[in-house]
DNA sequence: CGCAGGACGTAGGACGTCGTATCTCCTCAC
DNA sequence: GTGAGGAGATACGACGTCCTACGTCCTGCG
């Protein structure tokens, strides 16, 4: 933790203003801001210093400026998380899959303890769709075809019933860096589609049974799919 | 997900492009970057375009700048998480419990699930040094004096031993929103500090033990606690 | 009545200038 | 010879102004 939103800098004065105004107003999403001209003018600085706050804020997805009509208030979304933890691990041990490792423990350890809970909490209605996906990718398998994004979507449509926002936003945020990481790495081989398809299912299964100590088995098995899969590609072995 | 590091307007050209210049570069956290000036031509921008993208990348940790010295790779920490959850958390329902009880919900799914994995990979020296942090929040607690920061240091040191660096910081994250937030609505109370530490110390009383399913029930009476001190808090009861 | 084109508002980008913080290195006193 | 202090270089901080790109909305023509 270094400074950020108390800082003494000019230029994070004005952040921490820009912020304090959302707060004070009461403004949620997609409310309009000031224009750039009535900042600089109730600030008393500079164009130059409202943006370059502004675009501060905006990599935070804490304000959203669209070019020509104005500016907005952000979804403050974990974007700048993604970003930050791609950076991060690609930057740090270059070729090493233990910062992806640890990205794919900490996914572990709450999809884990998640699925318990949401053992008690799934609808039937839930639990169809999610079988509908899982359909949908053996489709997918069947004719070749990657499925990253229906994975995605399983994992996501698992949590709803628990009524968390953040959960699925935290999760998707792991898994957009993992992919992207492993993208960037090359090894986007994505095999045995079969398996994969089998174990997704064997988690619906176990969820419809209200079996919580088996859906999560079910999904650390998953996860061991997962581990070898990644270890397995930045060996290069795969 | 929206554009970030994927956007064709020209700023966020630039930033990817720096970011681009660390990675081939193989720069990490703390090595020196192109001055603004560098910058400037090697790219072909203005100094303005330039310092947007640079402080975006700052907001973002990427890149740290120092005034009147030059601009360096940052530490990638999780500063930005902690900013747009602490946003997030403020904006959205100011004055309901839920945005923060999602993040406590989290906070206690990931420390659940870790604490079985440390009763496995703790030492005893650890343990040591964890009981050492109880004895002083006892004394704290006696002293009648709160020890927020003790009890930030307790949940960093449980996790030294599963080798993962993103694990405490990620908490690190969680723990430092709820203090903020919860510092923003005036629910500054940290009641029954000899509770608090009989809590800490059955954990730690557990994992000696080698107890798993123990230390986790611990984990859980004590977010059982952090819970109802919440919720109370915000119903201005306590 | 409908739609195409232009006026207007707002953000994007650039250039030049001055101010200020930090470091380096030289000088001078001891 | 050594170390403290200051001059200068370097680099970021901030400002003002101009022009461009983009979107909206209104107006006027068909």
């Amino acid at each position: 933790m270094r400074r950020m939103s108390a800082g003494e800098p000019r230029n994070n004065r004005i952040q921490r203003a820009v912020v304090q105004l959302i707060l004070d107003r009461g403004l949620g999403p997609g409310a309009p801001l000031p224009t750039e001209a009535e900042l600089m003018e109730d600030l008393g600085v500079s164009r130059n210093s409202v943006r370059e706050a502004l675009k501060a804020l905006q990599a935070l997805d804490i304000v959203e400026i669209r070019h020509g009509y104005g500016t907005y208030v952000g979804q403050a979304s974990l974007t700048p998380l993604v970003d930050g933890l791609t950076f991060r691990t690609l930057t740090r041990h270059a070729d090493d899959p233990g910062a992806l490792a640890e990205i794919l423990q900490v996914r572990e350890v709450l999809e884990e303890g998640l699925i318990r809970r949401v053992a008690t909490t799934v609808t039937e209605a839930e639990l169809d769709r999610l079988e509908a996906v899982v359909t949908r990718m053996e489709l997918a398998g069947r004719a070749g075809r990657p499925f990253p994004e229906l994975d995605h979507q399983f994992h996501e449509l698992l949590y709803v019933s628990l009524g968390n926002a953040l959960v699925p936003q935290l999760l998707g945020a792991f898994w957009t860096v993992f992919r992207r990481v492993a993208g960037a790495r090359g090894w986007t081989a994505d095999p045995a589609p079969d398996v994969t398809v089998r174990r997704h299912r064997d988690i619906v299964t176990a969820l419809r049974a209200r079996d919580a100590a088996g859906a999560q088995q079910a999904m650390a098995v998953h996860f061991r799919g997962i581990e070898a899969r990644a270890v397995r590609g930045s060996w290069g072995v795969g």
